[in-house]
DNA sequence: TAGATTGTTAATCGATTAACAATC
DNA sequence: TAGATTGTTAATCGATTAACAATC
């Protein structure tokens, strides 16, 4: 019955995001109320789409007005969960974890890295970007101490599975994985598996077609 | 015609890189021939997934046996245009920018990022992951000179759309975008873009469900 | 009021999954 | 051979799009 309360369909939880961002856009234009279509032209979606997706937002509209923006981006923050922000480690403080910790609108999607681990000694107690990097021993006690419940797994390939096993015995529900294109993990923990180069590849095919349409 | 040739659905081609992943790692294991399952095995996918999308590579497999992996590499690399390396230039060295920069693995991905621009004048001259630093007024010379047709957007959300107007200006074809949810430009040229909040979406989401599960 | 926009139900489209004959 | 797996056609499922009445 839970399963209820899931709907949304993952493509539309997709979009939401890029809802806030244009939402926050449009009311630093001065705008204190947007439509679906105000939203749609802005990216460049179908009116209809923004539409349908915005009714998962469960904020009444007005016809012929739209929505009050600061109603609607509420609805959509609380339908994300990103009200009450998160606390995360960041595990693997290479090139895309330093920059991760370096990004400062988390907070706006409900997350806080709050430090960092690495398995190289050399970072040990330096802070990247104000945040503290810890040795990989210290990763259970401090997961059990500070309650945290989420991970951003940025580590090297090979060792992605082996930590997150550890992530995953300390006491982790959420991962978001950046280290590898899967990872195994018990039912009761999500993993989130982003890929760069699922991007990359669609870019590649549409520039293929493109060029030889030209 | 050459619509005829842009076949495969986009999720399809989004899939092809971690497939391009498990063939490299079962070959390391010292396998010469994968079957679908064995690669929907390890990425969790169900085989009859991965089969219909190994259509696209246009790659003939054996019964019973699979197919060559060397082969159905070059197949979805090929699918894919990454057999010739594409350079690219990176507009935007800040934290992300500066990982892309360090990313050594673009290179399997038929990308080759060449230089970096970046407005800031204390970058100039410098190098970062051993590319080089220019200053942005040196851009349309150089994709001119070097006839580079790929960008990766990295600046400042705020300076997104104005960049990318003088990127395609300056006669670039296709923008990898991490910096706007989205970007302006005319039908010509390609963009892709990248939110990262997507995916911390999907995962707030779904442990949001999951902890109610619990 | 007139008409743009919401909210919702129905129609369409496309991707996923199933089924199954061919075959190594 | 027996049976696992390919290749392909058909069925299902889910997301997108269309249609339209309600309404501010």
């Amino acid at each position: 019955m839970s399963k209820e309360m899931t709907v949304a369909p993952l493509p539309t939880v997709r979009r939401f995001p890029s809802y806030l961002r244009v939402l926050e856009q449009l009311k630093a234009e001065g705008n204190v109320t947007a439509s679906a279509t105000d939203i749609a032209n802005v990216l460049k979606q179908k009116p209809i789409q923004v539409r349908k997706d915005l009714a998962y937002a469960n904020v009444a509209g007005k016809p012929k007005v739209g929505f009050d923006i600061d109603e609607l981006s509420k609805g959509l923050r609380s339908f994300l969960g990103w009200e009450k922000v998160s606390d995360a480690f960041l595990v693997g403080a290479g090139a895309l974890g330093s920059a991760l910790l370096g990004y400062d609108g988390f907070n706006e999607y409900g997350l806080n890295i709050v430090a960092a681990f690495d398995a190289n000694p050399g970072l040990e107690g330096q802070k990247i970007h104000g945040k503290q990097v810890f040795p990989m021993e210290k990763l259970p006690d401090l997961v059990n101490r500070m309650k945290v419940k989420i991970a951003i797994l940025t580590v090297p390939r090979d060792a992605a599975q082996e930590i997150a096993d550890q992530l995953i015995e300390a006491g982790i529900k959420g991962i978001w994985n950046f280290a590898a294109p899967y990872i195994n993990a018990p039912d009761d923990v999500v993993v989130q598996n982003e890929n760069i180069a699922s991007g990359l590849a669609v870019l590649s095919v549409k520039l293929a077609t493109e060029l030889d349409n030209t």
